[in-house]
DNA sequence: ATGAAAGCGCTAACAT
DNA sequence: ATGTTAGCGCTTTCAT
């Protein structure tokens, strides 16, 4: 059952059968203005006969630019990765590269070994969520003059691109909702502070809860940002705030369902707001209003700027953008009328 | 800050480092064997000066092999696929091979376009996860001779390598785990009947239940896969089963919250299994005992049944590869004594 | 044990 | 508008 693998047609294959030059058949693909309409209607007929399919490879091995780009990051099995890693597929496969997966798994030697793979390959570029933020090891694809692009960790300007979310913001728009909500007695459900992100967040809430004089803030730290943990903290809460923000959504889920267990309602008496829109926000019982985060619009950007800087080279210039968080609203807030 | 893109060294460059030709560089590379040990020293010493990386494109042209393979699935973002995908990318880079990810996004269009572009690049094979369970669509690569191994679908053995899991074996070991744990009254959540996985873990629970004269085994069907719609049949049941075999984690996390609030205790008074082992099985209150499936198996066997294809051609033995779950013990379950 | 040379499939000057 | 041709960086006979 096995095909006879057919020996793929050439260039020359298609010249000859057009009977013309197989520069002329080049320009037909390339640069078709250059080629006379009814020369290339032959030569498109050819291609089509013979289904010849141009190799890449040897192209770029002529002009020197290869059509890969590299994606190295820790874990595609995290969420967070994958959401970037099908953003950047996305706009690799529109722009006609192909995205090489480089799953690091959390090993710093495999990282370092898939920058050395992508140096060999020629790669054009690379979109990296380095594993550690020591951007030494990264050096190995910059003096190559591999332009590269960061995703999820902000970098100077002038050393790069690089693509973020704005957790301060994604902090801000949380709160703010809450107190568009009615909130006034918030607690912020944060995860370690040591954790950027948690403390990117928890200052977010912060410059909310001050547009609002009367607005209180209270902050409790959980040790693991899992559901048992956000269980765990509304079993032992003593005063009941009246709205609250999990710096994510299994801490939302937990508190959700710990609340639930005391026979506090949500939203009714407590108003809870997640982040990142895990499937777990919208699978639990009580949907969770949450903070979604554009990670896939991330992987896209990133590699929509890594092409920038591939094929403008000389005007490019470098830009961290960061992206802004949205809410989605679910039945764990109550919005007010006219809100 | 960029670096001055140096232009890499070249064999020739090398060569003429080490004062030898261009060929004695390739055999100290390629077929160490073949040269003197002393030449073979000044060479590597040579390409360590240079940092001379080679060039698997040019090699590939030459050879007629690429170095790259295709992974084509439906969507990173689901955690099954994503675990795929984890295991490929490390089989992969094991073998020196890089992993070009293909993510149709669900659509025919785009898998088919995926399908040409790993024909335009020589990919040396796929694994693939169709999209549809129609494989005409495979032909586009099958008649290029590119080898190709199918992911969570089974192939009659004489059309090619796949690999996947015992869906029956799962739903069969689920089921005698509840018995063993004493449960006689078992009840399968399930999800729709003509979802294969549904339909075999079903049976596997049949034939578990079989085994035990006293046993007894219901279905209830859930619309969707969802913690809402365990949640719906745990409010709904009349008679409580002493043991309930949910088909995927979301319904069993469901159904656990459920009878939580019906006051019903898990694992005391019903005993639950889920199935899937996703990230939620062990961040749910009562974590979940469940089935789990050796995914990033399956991508790194997929990765390696194809090499072996592809590097062994004419003793390949095309192999449908059916990989065992397992049972993962949890809280919502209580394994007797000595069981 | 080592080297010379012929391509792999394609593009891009340069010619015509 | 089209054709000729010289490589891109490498592997691999075939000589030496």
């Amino acid at each position: 059952m096995d095909a006879i693998p057919v020996r793929p047609a050439r260039i020359q294959d298609v010249a000859a059968a057009a009977g013309v030059s197989v520069s002329t058949v080049s320009n037909v693909l390339n640069r078709p203005e250059r080629v006379n309409a009814r020369t290339a209607e032959r030569v498109r007929d050819a291609v089509a006969a013979l289904d010849y399919v141009p190799h890449p490879g040897a192209a770029g091995l002529r002009t020197g630019h290869s059509s890969s780009i590299g994606l190295v990051l820790p874990d595609v099995t995290n969420s967070f990765y994958a959401r970037i890693a099908r953003g950047a597929a996305g706009a690799a496969y529109d722009h006609g590269y192909s995205l090489v997966l480089c799953d690091s798994g959390d090993e710093p030697e495999r990282e370092q070994g898939y920058f050395t793979m992508l140096v060999e390959q020629r790669a054009v570029g690379a979109v990296v969520v380095p594993l550690s933020a020591d951007p030494t090891r990264l050096n190995r694809l910059r003096e190559r003059g591999i332009p590269l692009v960061l995703a999820d960790r902000a970098m100077p300007a002038q050393d790069g691109c690089s693509v973020s979310v704005d957790d301060i913001a994604g902090g801000r728009i949380a709160v703010q909702h809450l107190l568009d909500c009615g909130a006034r007695d918030i607690l912020v459900v944060n995860g370690e502070r040591s954790i950027r992100q948690c403390a990117d967040r928890y200052q977010g809430a912060r410059q909310a809860v001050r547009t609002r004089r009367e607005a209180r803030l209270g902050q409790v730290v959980a040790e693991e940002m899992t559901v048992a943990y956000g269980m765990e903290i509304a079993r032992r809460l003593d005063d009941l705030p009246d709205g609250a923000f999990c710096t994510n959504d299994f801490l939302a889920a937990g508190l959700c369902r710990g609340l639930a267990e005391r026979g506090v309602k949500v939203p009714e008496d407590v108003q809870v707001v997640g982040y990142g829109d895990l499937d777990i926000a919208s699978f639990v019982g009580t949907t969770l209003t949450t903070v979604r985060q554009p990670v896939e619009d991330l992987g896209r950007a990133a590699v929509e700027m890594l092409l920038d800087e591939v094929e403008a080279r000389a005007e490019h210039a470098h830009e961290a953008r960061v992206f802004a968080p949205g809410l989605v609203l679910r039945d764990s807030t109550r919005s007010l009328a006219g809100v």
